[in-house]
DNA sequence: TACCTGACAAGAG
DNA sequence: GCTCTTGCCAGGT
């Protein structure tokens, strides 16, 4: 049933809080590390386990997060000097290469 | 039990 | 650049 181990899901976890501020990361690029077989999963995680991680830090490969989350999240990044053009992150400008 | 939803990605048109 | 479709996983109704 499990097929996402706990493993994973703190290495996903570690991973979000390894992003240093002033940089954002993909879900993809989150999920491809931890060995996950999904973006989505890192979605699910961060919803249901979210804890005081940055999950700010994260952003889909677009660069453009969710309406209602577009909001909050761009707030707390431009206050770490990421700024965001036309609610959308620059991603070949902010993105954190693990 | 079955279907829908959700912090997504990648490819095709 | 945009929208649509498919694959992926877990939880809720």
């Amino acid at each position: 049933m499990a097929r996402v181990t706990e493993e994973q899901v703190e290495a996903v976890r570690a991973l979000v809080a390894a992003i240093p501020p002033g940089t954002v990361s993909t879900y993809g690029d989150i999920a491809e590390v931890a060995g996950l077989s999904s973006p989505r999963i890192v979605g699910w995680i961060m919803r249901t386990d979210s804890s005081d991680l940055p999950w700010h830090r994260v952003v889909p490969a677009s660069g453009r997060p969710a309406p209602h989350l577009a909001t909050r999240q761009l707030e707390r990044l431009r206050a770490e000097g990421v700024l965001a053009t036309d609610g959308r992150v620059p991603l070949r400008e902010y993105r954190h290469i693990f």
